[in-house]
DNA sequence: CCAAGGCGTTTAGAATAATAGACAACCTTC
DNA sequence: GAAGGTTGTCTATTATTCTAAACGCCTTGG
């Protein structure tokens, strides 16, 4: 019994966010199952271990094919978001660590008068944002439109975009883009 | 228990050409738990799946991961062999139906005075053969050599080569290529 | 024909796994 | 801090699986 199945399901469920009960009522079985199966204190029968995967759900094949290959981090606190801004606009990037994203999350802060431009590169894909603090001045293309608290955007990238504060005080935004861009 | 782990142990045991005793020796376990496991009269726990997989031997992972669609034929009878040749070289072969061969394997029959041209179409890959009955003529590059019965040749298939019939009698070869030509 | 040895199957008993339910530890909420 | 909820763990009993040793069947060789 070199394989870890008892780590292995207990990891998988921590995937998924279930507690060994929850699980277990999914999956038709006690929570002490659960519990033995993941302390390796018994070896499941390959019905009893479908049973649970049933649950979850998962196939067999996958459940002894996942590499478990240290999942990836799923939570970030605000120091660890990866910081490449520069003075007048700072970025920081979700899971900028992270090698196959299909997509780049950040923050970003835009400083008064912070402004990135026209000629921009425009890249293909999508991105949109949700203005957090302060008041930018997004022009898309021929549009061109003042955004504040609460506001938001999405556009294709190709257009020609610029961001450009025109308040007095910090502006901080929510961006997603698509494919990712850092 | 929707899988057929019985059905499914027997067939990869047998793919293996190995009895339930054999089997269960190796593993390190009876030949009735082989039995039992095969008709599905017990569902294994994983570690005793574990212990018999590791006698093949078998990872859990290729074991589940392994659909078993109908295996692919594994004996052809001599006039099961697909037929290509023309009039001068006759070409039979090996699992011709099967879609994902790694190569081919032929059996070839070169009439006398059969002359296959040095003008072949070099392929990527490697190939290589036995002559059975007869006499040929082999050019690979700069090299020509005549090979008889029992005589064997292997060269990558990118050089130019020729095979021709000096004798007065058929040639017969089995040979085998990579990646598949036909 | 019989004996020897292979095969897969079966059965009683020993070993192991699953259940139901209790337990302690940890949160919230009051 | 007490009540009620969660969490994972543990224990006694029940259910299942594994072993050891037999069985019947077939093939092989004297």
């Amino acid at each position: 019994m070199s394989i870890d199945v008892g780590g292995h399901l207990k990891a998988v469920r921590m995937m998924y966010g279930l507690s060994q009960r929850e699980l277990a009522k999914r999956a038709g079985v006690t929570n002490g199952t659960i519990s033995l199966i993941e302390q390796n204190r018994v070896s499941p029968s390959v019905s009893s271990l479908k049973k649970v995967l049933d649950g979850v759900p998962m196939s067999l094949a996958d459940f002894f094919t996942l590499d478990l290959q240290e999942s990836p981090q799923v939570f970030y606190a605000r120091d660890e978001l990866a910081d490449i801004g520069d003075r007048d606009v700072q970025l920081r990037l979700v899971a900028a660590k992270r090698t196959h994203r299909a997509m780049t999350i950040m923050h970003e802060r835009y400083r008064p008068k912070a402004d990135t431009g026209a000629d921009m590169l425009s890249h293909k894909g999508e991105e949109g944002g949700i203005i957090l603090t302060g008041h930018i001045e997004l022009t898309v293309g021929g549009q061109s439109r003042v955004l504040g608290p609460g506001d938001a955007y999405y556009f294709t990238s190709a257009v020609p975009h610029r961001f450009r504060n025109v308040g007095d005080e910090a502006c901080e935004i929510v961006s997603a883009s698509t494919p990712p861009t850092f």
